[in-house]
DNA sequence: GGACGCTATCGTACTTAGTACGATCGAGCA
DNA sequence: TGCTCGATCGTACTAAGTACGATAGCGTCC
């Protein structure tokens, strides 16, 4: 293959680019199909071509999970505390959403990345601005993003938003019940998850507001 | 070997002793130590012979959650719902800090075992008989779980619980710093992270009252 | 009591994945 | 023209999951 031809068939491989494919691999086909030779049929390239340009499969995963906490909205300087964190909680989970696999990921590594650091910072300064002492500061951080990561967690396990898929998957797991076994937890799933209109997500507002509502009140 | 020798050698392998040893392994040398092959060491027989007693590794995996739900209390039947739910999530944040490679895994495997789904219906039912509609315990019961697991998966981050490592750690990150970058970061890290009696497992307690606070007054 | 078959065990080998080592190849420069 | 350098990649080693089939005691039935 002459130069020219692989000039025109890419742009030269590079770090970035790397890690663009590295998140829509893991978001097309899930993280567990995200490995060094997928990674490189993607780029159109061999595995051993993108040891030049990243350490490893460690250094991906950890700039991949600086990427996605890129993508998070920081808090808006301009909205009262309470909304801007609003904000940048439902931001967190609309991300988290787009990227299922990212939460396990997100708080188990050690190396945090530039975008990492700077979102923290945006939101340490959001919380401190609305006058919570450091000690309430660490308190709200931790029981937000407890919230949020905990939250993600729960929906990355579920089929998808809105219809059928849950009531399927209840139903399928409820049918294979001994009879009589677990009745409450039946009854919880005919009486409201199988309702229609249910949707898990709705109770993601229902914390947030009950969250902001006691931090705020301790403060 | 004789048939003596091996039965002198240990007890039968069963199903349950396999899972014993792969929850002793994945505690003590973390969940990417728990191979087959080192699962079958541990055990002091050989890979193929643990395909007798378990379906493979996924197997394996869904019942080594089943035994950390097992090891959460449920909710006393004798306590009020409130004080019968803290204890079940302060059992529950225990557990998980002896098995901190188990929250990722928890919430996204879809084959609960008969631990786990007898937990979900005693919880159910505890929050039911503190009066919650059916509505607000589906609320009540994600919330709650998103803070503890998500909790339990920020504490998996840390090193250790109490002293001086985590100042080591957070010292380590700060001093890469550029000058003057992520300056609330670095003021929250020295005013408070790095004072004597810093613990970030109080934010638990601070988080699990005011989520008990906020449930109770919607009530 | 001897042959039969069951069940647990395990040896071998195939597949997928991460990655070390060193060859190659084209571009720019002396 | 030949040298050097950086990017690319062929080869191969290691670790891990697991399919296939052989073996070997043990109880059972004629």
């Amino acid at each position: 293959m002459t130069p020219r031809m692989e000039a025109a068939r890419r742009t030269t491989l590079t770090r970035e680019r790397v890690l663009d494919a590295a998140v829509t691999l893991a978001d097309r086909d899930g993280i567990g199909a995200l490995t060094i030779r997928a990674l490189a049929t993607e780029l159109g390239t061999k595995p051993m071509t993108l040891y030049h340009h990243v350490a490893g499969k460690d250094a991906i995963i950890d700039g991949v999970v600086d990427r996605v906490f890129a993508e998070i909205d920081d808090p808006p300087d301009d909205l009262p505390w309470r909304e801007a964190i609003r904000h940048r909680c439902r931001s967190a989970r609309a991300v988290l959403r787009r990227h299922p696999w990212a939460p396990p990921l997100m708080e188990s590594r050690q190396n945090p990345g530039p975008a990492t650091l700077a979102h923290h910072e945006a939101v340490l300064a959001c919380l401190r601005r609305g006058g919570l002492d450091w000690q309430l500061v660490a308190h709200a951080y931790a029981l937000l993003d407890a919230f949020v990561y905990g939250f993600a967690l729960q929906e990355a396990s579920l089929p998808f938003e809105g219809t059928g898929e849950i009531a399927g998957l209840a139903e399928g797991i409820i049918d294979a019940f001994p009879d009589g076994a677990y009745p409450t937890f039946v009854e919880f799933t005919t009486r409201h998850v199988l309702q229609p209109g249910y949707s898990f997500g709705v109770s993601f507002e229902f914390g947030l507001d009950l969250l902001l509502d006691g931090i705020d009140s301790t403060r």
